[in-house]
Order: structure tokens, then C-alpha cells, then sequence
DNA sequence: CTTGACCCTGGACCTAGGTCCATGCTTTAA
DNA sequence: TTAAAGCATGGACCTAGGTCCAGGGTCAAG
């Protein structure tokens, strides 16, 4: 007996909306794992991880065509070593330019933090120095 | 003479569409810096590094909201340093949390484009591993 | 064996964040 | 001094990512 469960369950575990597990599946993102006669869906726990996850990336700025990309990342049966490796590289990429952008940002506002025991003032607004850089668009 | 420039070379300069400036100035986040007789907008070079920072913050995950909350922390006439601790205190924790968050995506990556050497297969999608602790939310 | 909770499908509707268009005035370069 | 390029306003339209609803079948507890 394998602990299936069905949509309903799923999405309240989840803490989604129940169309949006539908909508996910219409997208690519979750399938359901069988069916009852009825044609009801079922789904084995691991869903709940992947729907975590995908809320998860999502507010991190990833769009769902690419969070179905990295779902997508694995090296097994029909999938070829060197294709994963370099999708999981240009993935990993641009993962650290998210972190490095976060990190700037954060940088700014422990300074800001820190301004407030010095007393001196920010007229200007001290976010706008995480640009001074410029950036990068792919 | 201050090197005021008018909204399409803004545009330009940004890399934006020149209505995505004007929406986001009825959304409150980019203010013309003054205007022409005609009623020209007028902006001051500060301007593209803001628009920038917006651009930058939105592929984070950051909403308009939040992005306008963030360009006005800061402390100067008016605006009481402790309130403005609270708010960077708060935001700084998002930040560290999204950080977080991405390194362990990040840590994944790594271990699957290492896989790619070992041989070893990978049936299972890797990038779950991510959630094995949860996630909380605010 | 019924009643309430749950699920199905298809399609309408919604919000955020833009983008486009028509119409008409302004600026600028030839 | 005039044509092309730029700007203004108001409103329509668009995409992504959902969310809701109607109409009808299914499951499980009493």
C-alpha cells in the first residue's frame, strides 16, 4: 500500500490553492502520480515537496518555465550526463548572480542599521548604491 | 546647468520602455526630477540607477511595494531613525532568508554537476533536496 | 441509501506589471 | 520654417500566474 493522497489534501498541505495544483499540471510542473477509476488524482508525498519548492523559487525571482527546468535536472535513464552538466552549470550561474545581488542589497541595509547608532544622516537614498555597478542582463 | 535628460533617453539609458517609466511614476516609485514649460518630464542621472535598481530587485522576487519601501529607506530630515532601523531590520531578514534559500538551490547544482564526474545516477530529482527543512513564511 | 464533503472539466475572471495606441502639442535638425 | 522625432494624456490591451464558478459525478460516515 502506497500512501497516496489526493489533490485536496495535497494543496492544503501545501498551503496552495487546490487549482493551482491543476494549473501547475497544465503547465508541466506536477503530474499527478495515478489515478482512481473515477479519475480522481493522486499524488504521493513527495508532491508536497515539490509544490514547497516551487513557491519557494518562485519568490526568488524564477519564472515557472524555469522552475520546470531545474525540476527537470537529473541524470538517470535516456538523460545524457553532459547536457544535465551544463544546464545545472548556466543554472548555477545565474544563482549567484542572485546571490551576489542579494548580498549587495544586504550589505546597504546593515550600513543603513549601523547609521542609526552613528546618528549621521542619509539624505540620499543609500539603496541606490548597490547599482554603482551596473548590470548584467543575459 | 544640472544635466537634466528627458524620459526617452532615460528609457534608453535604462534599458526600459519609456511607458514603463511613466507606470512607474503613477505607482510612486520614480518622480520626475522637474519639467520643462511644455510639461516635459525631467529626470537627473540618478534616475537610471534607481530604474536599474528596480529592474534588479524585481528578478529577486521583490513586488513594486516592496522595491518602493525599500527606495525610501533612509534617514534625513523628517524621518526617525528608529523607524527606519525597524524597516531595515525587517528587510534585511527577508534578504538573509532569500540568500539562504538560493544557497541551498546553489549547494544542489553543485552536487549534481559533480555527479556528472562520479558517474552515479540521480533518479530522483535533486533539486527536492532543497526543502527538506521547510520553509517558513511570513 | 442518503447527505455532505470531495473531485472532475471547462471556461470566466482577477491582479500585477507592463505595453500599445490615438490624438495632439513641442522640439530639433535640415 | 517645416518635417521628423520626441513627449503628453487617457484608455485599451497583453502576459504570467493564478482563482473562482457552474454543472455534474464520487466517496464515506451515519
Amino acid at each position: 500500500m502506497t500512501p497516496k493522497v489526493t489533490i485536496g489534501r495535497l494543496a492544503k498541505q501545501a498551503g496552495v490553492n487546490i487549482d493551482t495544483v491543476r494549473y501547475y499540471e497544465r503547465r508541466g510542473l506536477l503530474t499527478p502520480d495515478g489515478f482512481l477509476e473515477s479519475g480522481y488524482r493522486l499524488y504521493d508525498p513527495e508532491a508536497v515537496r515539490k509544490l514547497r519548492f516551487i513557491r519557494n523559487a518562485q519568490e526568488l525571482g524564477f519564472t515557472l518555465n524555469e522552475i520546470s527546468g531545474l525540476l527537470k535536472l537529473r541524470v538517470g535513464k535516456g538523460v545524457r550526463c553532459s547536457s544535465v552538466k551544463k544546464k545545472a552549470q548556466s543554472k548555477l550561474e545565474s544563482v549567484d548572480e542572485k546571490i551576489a545581488r542579494l548580498q549587495a542589497i544586504r550589505g546597504v541595509l546593515k550600513d543603513l542599521i549601523g547609521v542609526c547608532h552613528s546618528g549621521k544622516a542619509t539624505e540620499h537614498c543609500p539603496i541606490l548604491r548597490t547599482m554603482e555597478q551596473g548590470v548584467r542582463r543575459s
